[in-house]
DNA sequence: ATCCACATGTCCGAAAACGGCGAGTCTTGC
DNA sequence: GCAAGACTCGCCGTTTTCGGACATGTGGAT
């Protein structure tokens, strides 16, 4: 078994997993900030980390705090250090769903448009399909342009789940 | 037709051929010791030898005996005076090969490591493939690093049953 | 003298395949 | 007519695959 040079494994300085009501989340942080956040048997989930596990990490156990307001429904935006990793048209269009307000959606040509390529329509999709942060990057906030439900890496369920907790109408 | 000057038909001084599970297999000794092992219609079989036939010279008949323990699965290694005759690179090669356990298998690259220069892989391919001691020095152990079966003079058939016989997975 | 062919493996660039799309066309079924 | 689906094709960053170049020692051909 072999790692991508580029994956984050190794940057990981602890990593924790919490429970949320649409299943368990594991968070990752490195020396910089929140770095991943993924559900289980979600399709990036980078399985097993070396890291430490570590409930008292004081980045970890914000996130997990924040996470939970959000779950609650008090809470309407995150504010913590992240750490994104990715080439630079991905993070591009991370900070692009950064700028989405809760309870808002947009398309993914919306995003296209935001990022300065009006035509990377496609590749906008894929680069919001390799979001790290599940949730915190709220990915689940992008739609068709025609208001259809596409993709969640989480699964489809989970998307619905999180924009009707927005208060989002499907 | 034509010998090679340094070929070792001159030093030949006996000869015999015995019977084993994946063919006839032409043996061959200087006064030094054993110098060749060739499978019926391996690519560098020599061909008719000058030498007298002679069943009962000692380090043949030593020979016989353990490839006949070898084939039934009752010897690991050999034990035999041999004569190698090749070039400094190669006789390099060669006692590399013998040192391959039985049931184990070697990469050319791994071989290449061993005699020093890393980068000489394709040396080490022919090298390998001019074995005079076909089963004794145990080139059939060597694989691509892929794990791949890529050659092999006797034929890529008498490989595997060789391979099968000390119990390794193709 | 030179050149070529080999029982390989590594590297690098080019080319092709692959998506969490969208817009335009065509086909149904009312 | 006309709306809702099925299909086609262009779009573009990323990933995967593929092909050529190179390193190396030797022997045979030219």
């Amino acid at each position: 078994m072999s790692f991508a040079i580029n994956s984050i494994h190794s940057l990981v300085t602890a990593q924790t997993t919490i429970a949320t009501p649409i299943g368990n989340l594991l968070l990752a942080r490195t020396a910089k900030g929140l770095a991943g956040a993924w559900f289980e048997g979600q399709k990036d989930h980078p399985g097993v980390l070396g890291a430490p596990e570590c409930a008292i990490d004081p980045v970890l156990q914000d996130a997990a705090q924040q996470l939970a307001g959000y779950f609650s429904g008090t809470r309407q935006h995150f504010d913590l250090p992240l750490d994104l990793h990715g080439t630079a048209f991905q993070r591009s269009v991370w900070q692009a769903l950064l700028r989405i307000a809760t309870g808002k959606t947009q398309s993914y040509a919306d995003i296209a448009r935001a990022v300065g390529s009006h035509k990377a329509v496609r590749a906008v999709g894929s680069a919001v399909g390799k979001n790290p942060l599940s949730v915190i990057v709220p990915c689940h906030r992008v739609m068709g342009s025609d208001g259809s439900l596409t993709g969640y890496a989480g699964g489809l369920d989970r998307k619905r789940a999180l924009l009707s907790l927005e208060g989002v109408v499907v």
